[in-house]
DNA sequence: AATGAATGAGTTTTCATTCAT
DNA sequence: TATGAATGAAAACTCATTCAT
């Protein structure tokens, strides 16, 4: 007869991660109010108690959770390579990966819309935010400094800019895919957002590569 | 001796649209869990009991929000006309129209997303969804027939998968302000969200006027 | 077969002063930590939701409950009559009126004895703490003048000191009577306090009526 | 490679001490109920299980506490010797010995609060706790009776009871001092508990020395 | 012998919902 | 019709106590 042990090993560090993991999913597949910390407990598969004792309440780890989304995604973009010599395949491979990270990690999205709903008091307060994303848009960067410098791309694009734009493509069929099924009936999944990555592309890409912005051609003569 | 009624009997079409535009409010500001129905009350200046007898509980006047939000959004989308002779005109028209919308009336971007993070199982049941942006996307189709037709736009362009970009380009930039200005520092204000519609007009009818997409393209020699 | 209410009556005034006495049971016989705020409801009658309504917050009951004992001593000062023709019984009165008062309001001593354990913070805040038993002082303030005037009592004692004093004697057996009966095996009942109340007075008037003072008298010769 | 103990071992009596000691300021600024555990870990600097190992459960630290306090007051009433030659002087050392004990060792005063709150049990169950105050008891029984035989003091005083009137003269303003502050707005400070003191030997050297007791003196003449 | 880690059993507090007038 | 008063059920948070190393 075995004995089962009634409580967990002691084990600090692997409790802290376990802890953070299931209030990232439980906050952001619930939001901060449907967060329930009894469920966060039960995820990791620990006492209510220790996460009061890890974290202290449930804003802070709301706060930790938030914090980690972003490591996370850092995690990501710095195993990220792009290729120098082909800036538009490289533009292609950021829209992939974004797009990529958004749809794996749904946790990211949803957080995100959560912070934003409570108007963004804790990414605020997060002192090394603005650090996090400096990786992706420092490639991006280079991708377009790259593209300018071989005649491809137009000059004077706003790295940070253009990565909103980026962003935006690859973020909200993802973050609103529930609501456009519903109005639009759009067959949404893997196939659909793989189809939205390429049109984000092309997009992303006629824009770059015009020669002239529309904004800066001469108005159309008007067909009579 | 005349009994004054501390009841003041209301208009009762009145006292709906007050305590719907009060949940709405309430709903997208603090999200579903979020959500006070106390507060509700108060901002309608209505007593508790009243919203149980207009709605039922609280999921319903949820429903109720939610629904009242789209209606919302149909009924600026029908006072929109554009230009029938000027596709490319009429495409900045609806974008600047789509991010002001979403400007205007913060309730809408904010109950969406609290909708797709709850699963979109409310929006789902509402049976009329499926009309109500509708109207929109014939508009789009009509301008980008229009524009075909002229030879300015490429044939064969979805209106549901253009309206998904356009509303992608409007909606991010908007919905995750906060995370933005915190993350990259970005002067998130009505002049940054103006110059966004200038830039999401370029991007979306450099995509629309390309000769050919760039996906379609030979692979550019590389540089040796 | 009688329908029993499940619910109380709606009666606000009434369910206030019965938390109130409730919450001043609770927290004089079980300190402030001991107290319970379910068992305050259930002394009340009352379900606990309505004591966070009537109340706020456990401190801020305490707080009233503080109050309501300062109110129901000054409500019994205020019914106490004295012979103004004879001082020393006046005295006997007094004397014989705080013995009972605090023996027959057991949380009126149990309250305070909380509450300066604590630091006395709450009653620093009770904006009216110092009228309340101004009615006290002022009567003894009478009975000293009168006694000072008609050549009973030596004059220039302090009201205020003399109150000191005087509760001291009647506290004091009744605050610490469990302690006092295991350390002195003291037969600590009703006559007890009787005798206290008797001895107390004896020793009070011995003060107030000596002609002087010990500490002023020269200092005896010793015995040899 | 050595293995450096984190535990540093402790001489176990001395342990035992500072526990208790930390125990002692623990219970009596924050009653029964308000001490925690942790705290008096924390204070003694030793761990949690430390506690449990070396007292069982809070209750029996509480007992002991209680304990170390008539100890602590036990200790300081055998180091007090009194003139036998000038029973007026000693009464007032003995008052001025109460009245600094009690304030110099403001947990003594605190505790017997907190044990008289919850009714004594805790003292009913100290075995010798009889003893305790006896060396102060029977001190004071010598003085009276050496006044007594020297004419000085009334015959037939109870030293016990005569314990308890100075005991409720020094305890009173100390025990209560933050709530006659409030009330009285009394200057309570060393001065003031000083002039108590002189006063409380007064009252009781008045009544010591005063020929014939008030309550047994015909009543006065009233004033017509 | 000593303690960091863990938890069961509460305790305070909140909130959607309903009754009684 | 309208609402102040009331509550059951659940949530956040605490704390004495014990396990595992």
């Amino acid at each position: 007869m075995t004995k089962t042990p009634k409580r967990r090993p002691r084990n600090a560090e692997r409790t802290r991660v376990e802890i953070l993991q299931a209030a990232l999913e439980e906050f952001s597949s619930m939001g901060h109010s449907g967060a329930r910390v009894d469920r966060i407990a039960a995820r990791a598969g620990v006492s209510k108690p220790m996460i009061y004792d890890y974290f202290g309440d449930k804003d802070a780890i709301y706060a930790e959770a938030l914090r980690e989304a972003y490591v996370q995604i850092r995690r990501g973009e710095e195993q990220l390579t792009l290729d120098p010599d082909d800036p538009c395949e490289a533009v292609r491979e950021l829209v992939r990966f974004t797009m990529d990270h958004f749809r794996r990690k749904p946790w990211f999205i949803r957080i995100l819309n959560t912070e934003n709903l409570m108007g963004g008091e804790t990414v605020a307060r997060l002192h090394d935010a603005a650090e996090i994303q400096s990786v992706l848009v420092k490639r991006l960067s280079e991708v377009l400094a790259q593209g300018a410098q071989q005649g491809v791309f137009r000059r004077h694009v706003d790295p940070a800019e253009f990565y909103v734009s980026m962003a935006s493509l690859c973020y909200f069929p993802i973050s609103n895919m529930h609501t456009l099924r519903a109005v639009f009936r759009l067959p949404i999944d893997d196939d659909w957002l793989d189809r939205r990555a390429l049109e984000a592309s092309d997009m992303l890409l006629s824009y770059l590569t015009a020669d002239t912005l529309p904004s800066e051609r001469p108005a159309p003569p008007r067909s009579t």
